[in-house]
DNA sequence: GAAAACTAATTGACTTAGTCAACTATATTG
DNA sequence: CAATATAGTTGACTAAGTCAATTAGTTTTC
């Protein structure tokens, strides 16, 4: 018998596992050479003003050097570019190309998209629910992480 | 302005996220040279009665030469062993050795209190009412991407 | 205001995970 | 029994993740 705690964890594997396929058939598609990591990054670069590799290793959680590479392969791409930081000569601002920026949005719809047909029979009131309660779990998880 | 679908794949990043950061962590105190991968084949040879390679590859959604590898190197570390499959000899049963089944119970039950944890505040009822929502999703989602 | 300590980004070297195709040995089917 | 399919392995490769060292610029501190 299997207890419902590991129903939980069988239902967050297969969600990620289903969303990251969904992400790269619709790259696919588009016949982008890009993988659902890039999408996180273009994302971020486009939600965020003033965005800088380092705060892109923050929010990503992931290494420096491996943010310098998969940002230099935007550039490369030619869906980012580097713009000086006045504030501070170190670090350089990211900025998408209109190029990066019209992939980025036709992407970003295809995602939304897909999330709309994922609770198409799931009603706002029982996504909020799903949600509090999901956030609450993330909550309890990161405490026990020491991260928060 | 982010929709509540963007809300509903950033849980399930993060918490997935989470609970790898969670298992690594296991075994790392554990002192097991292992990653969380590892654990998801011990846990299949564990509950499966007459589990193969390519039972393996097909419930994991990996790679058959991915589990191979994997397999192998759970024999190395002599948690795994191969009996012949009496009835088809290009195939092997593989069982936990001893210490696979102690080296399996350890991971599953610091696995399961990090779980317990994580639902701490959770009350059986929301939780399963969380579980109910997710596996709507989750079939909708399976269903956008052909695969049921 | 110069030395010490810190920080942003890059680079190198490496490990682990994932993908694809070819191959061997055995099973199944017509 | 010949053709076809399947279980597992292997090789060669790409992508992702980790760690440490380095460079160039910034902040602190005395």
């Amino acid at each position: 018998m299997h207890s419902t705690e590991s129903a939980l964890q069988t239902l967050f594997m297969n969600t990620i596992s289903g969303l990251k396929t969904s992400m790269k058939n619709i790259m696919k598609e588009k016949q982008l050479s890009l993988s659902p990591m890039y999408f996180m990054i273009l994302k971020n670069i486009h939600d965020t003003q003033d965005c800088t590799a380092n705060y892109l290793a923050d929010v990503t959680e992931k290494d420096k050097g491996q943010i310098t590479r998969l940002v230099q392969e935007l550039i490369n791409q030619s869906l980012v570019t580097k713009m000086p930081n006045p504030m501070d000569k170190r670090s350089q601002f990211l900025k998408l190309t209109p190029h990066g920026r019209q992939c980025y949005q036709e992407l970003a719809s295809a995602d939304q998209a897909v999330l709309k047909d994922m609770r198409a029979n799931i009603s706002d009131e029982e996504l909020k629910h799903f949600l509090t309660i999901g956030e609450k779990m993330l909550s309890n998880l990161n405490t026990i992480n020491h991260k928060a």
